[in-house]
DNA sequence: GCTTTTGCCTAATGGTGTTAGGCTGATCGG
DNA sequence: CCGATCAGCCTAACACCATTAGGCAAAAGC
């Protein structure tokens, strides 16, 4: 037979753009088979199984996120890095719904050590080297910043904001001028 | 045949249940007619396929949610109404993961509207109540509590925060700390 | 008591995930 | 250049899940 030439990161990116169609819990290896031209089974050379093939797609949307997120900070520092990091999120989120909900796959420790998730946290944590912020306070931060970007990515994404005025841009301004301002006058210990 | 006298709330409990303990997105329409010992087919007088059992579950974990949410937030306000309402997502997520997934199942317009859901925001709402918060920046601050929330939850309950010191409990404190400030000194239009 | 409804059943179909094993085009040592 | 090995693809086969159609008998209403 013709052969195709796949190989696993082949499958990973056709994986890719099929859960940007369909919806990422919607893969599915006979679909994604189908759309390569190729028998099912023969996916089976290429990724380990459906569990697999999610993990590798994953893996390609974390890695994708971290370079745009790169690129967005490149030369920036406070309120405008916040913007471009968060709006690097949000961003990914509305091009490539299936990837970013393909990033937020629970993987094992070990894969997650080896993805490109380490970056992330990373870049979050030299964004905040612009605030003067020390230890512990920078960790509580770091994950603030984290759980915010992924909950209003992922709320936004699911339409909730579609309903209410004003719109999700409108406020998303606004919340980045809240979450400079509070990484500016961060509260020590006691309550201020 | 013996009749077990289900109806669509009994199989939706049922399906939670057995959410909490597999998982959200591994429940099946025949383990689940497996564990109510009745035939699979027997459950579609009561749910009208997967998609619908996922959203009975949905439907249920949101009402819960919300009622949990609205005892915790009796009788507190300010800081305290914060750390109860984000405390009582915090806990539900980890008491019932399959639960929660469950409530972020996106569902359209309609079922949403008459779903809990809108509990939940009119909760957020009243908590800002307790701050000095003026529209739109009102709505901004339940869209930012709102994220929050949920990606916080969500991040931890994926073991996110497991493996970095200080644990989620500490991080947690400090970041209702940072809310509570933030609220009490949200900036004007005019970067401060 | 008889009818109607309804809760459950079995039978049957089609789709998906996965394993086993075979064929053939590509590749590489001589 | 040629044979051996390997890799990429195939078909066959099985188990499991979702869903529809149609039947039977217990429960509920007149």
């Amino acid at each position: 037979m013709e052969r195709v030439g796949l190989t696993t990161r082949r499958v990973a990116e056709a994986g890719a753009e099929l859960a940007d169609e369909v919806g990422f819990d919607r893969v599915t290896v006979s679909d994604l088979a189908r759309r390569l031209g190729v028998a099912t089974p023969s996916l089976y050379s290429h990724v380990a199984g459906s569990a697999d093939l999610r993990t590798q797609i994953a893996l390609l949307a974390l890695e994708e996120m971290a370079d745009r997120s790169a690129e967005a900070l490149a030369g920036r520092s406070g309120r405008e890095a916040l913007a471009a990091l968060g709006g690097s999120y949000r961003g990914y989120a509305r091009e490539h719904p299936g990837r970013y909900a393909a990033a937020r796959l629970p993987m094992d420790t070990a894969t997650a050590v080896a993805s490109a998730g380490p970056r992330h946290a990373a870049m979050t944590r030299a964004l905040l080297r612009g605030y003067d912020l020390k230890e512990p306070d920078a960790t509580h931060a770091v994950r603030l910043l984290g759980s915010l970007f992924h909950g209003w990515s992922s709320l936004e994404l699911a339409g909730g904001f579609d309903h209410s005025a004003p719109d999700a841009a409108t406020s998303w301004e606004r919340v980045v001028d809240a979450l400079d301002h509070l990484l500016r006058t961060w509260p020590g210990e006691g309550r201020s």
